[in-house]
DNA sequence: ATTATCTTTGTTAGTGTTCACTAACTTGGT
DNA sequence: ACCAAGTTAGTGAACACTAACAAAGATAAT
């Protein structure tokens, strides 16, 4: 899919958004950071909107085994568990993804961009819904709340735990405070 | 504080921003949006930064009756419930308020912007903060989970829902999809 | 094995456009 | 007469991107 100078280029962009901001992402600086001259750019992709099409295709591909490790017929609070616990570990090891994935309003001029962002993000909330979906079918997840709310609990914190890892510049344990949200949220929706 | 221009300027920078994303914030398109020549801007605002600080500023401003409201002698759980729903009501009928209050990676680059934005989040953690612990020591609010989890469940749902709603186009009624958030969110976190 | 050709990937130097911002002047109210 | 708030015209710097050329490696003919 990407050559290596590709994935060169989109690794730096990565770095570039998440240490100084999308606006410092600037031909000049992406092609100084690499050590190639400007127009050297320009034989990989054939403009800058195009790099930043390849920073969402990158991520979408870095972030699909969250979600394949799911077993459908498993028990749908570990399900829940694995969902959560995948993500974090995959957002762990890129630190640099939290501060890019989460600015989809950087991405607001360019109508295509915006839609990328949001595809990839609704498919893990399908995801998520199918699971919750299912778990309430067999009665291992509580009934007497909606599933959209249960959905919106789940992603809306591990989202903001996220978040907050990224800008208190990751000074706790992403997968440790993870696993206590994840045992606080299996808690209340669990069927007593 | 801010006279009449500045209020122009800032509600025209909001308006930009939410509707263009914050790259079409040049002086340019302000001073055009408002009428006026881009050196008119100058008059009011020593430059650019001192104008996004303003945004900043005025949100703080406008958000301020959402807590102003609460009633620390009251049930917490009636407390969590006027929390969401005034900060809500104030989203809702500033729409605009939306696109930009959940955008901190766009003012990235500029160290005093983020501060000023993260004091502002962390003030409302706070005030909910002090309404949940309350709670558990009255038994209103469970204690088995942790307050962190709590608070990092309330917030983050309610900040996706204002996310969704931003997202979708305000295709459905903020307040009334808070309000079903809001009683799913109240039957998992009170003690029965 | 050597030479010729093509393709890929790089370079230097420069384009027009847009940016935030300024100098200098004008107008209108107190 | 003064001052706040506007104007026109223009600044240098930074932006994404291009034209033209150069080097190096692979392929293929001699």
């Amino acid at each position: 899919m990407f050559s290596k100078r590709q994935q060169q280029i989109i690794e730096t962009a990565i770095k570039i958004i998440a240490t100084n901001g999308i606006q410092n992402l600037t031909t000049k600086n992406l092609a100084n950071e690499i050590g190639i001259s400007e127009p050297a750019l320009y034989r990989h992709f054939n403009n800058k909107l195009e790099i930043l099409k390849a920073v969402i295709a990158y991520f979408k591909i870095k972030m699909q085994p969250a979600s394949a490790k799911l077993n459908k017929s498993a028990n749908s609070l570990n399900n829940i568990e694995k969902f959560m616990l995948e993500h974090l570990k995959i957002i762990s090891q890129n630190p640099d993804f939290a501060k890019v994935i989460f600015s989809e309003a950087n991405f607001q001029n360019e109508e295509n961009l915006i839609l990328k962002m949001n595809n990839m993000m609704n498919q893990s909330h399908k995801i998520l819904e199918t699971i919750v979906r299912s778990g309430q079918q067999k009665n291992e997840i509580r009934s007497d709340i909606s599933s959209l709310s249960i959905i919106r609990m789940v992603i809306g914190a591990m989202r903001l735990l996220i978040t907050q890892w990224s800008m208190s510049g990751k000074i706790f344990n992403l997968e440790i405070e993870g696993k206590q949200l994840c045992s606080d949220l299996r808690k209340i929706i669990v069927v007593n």
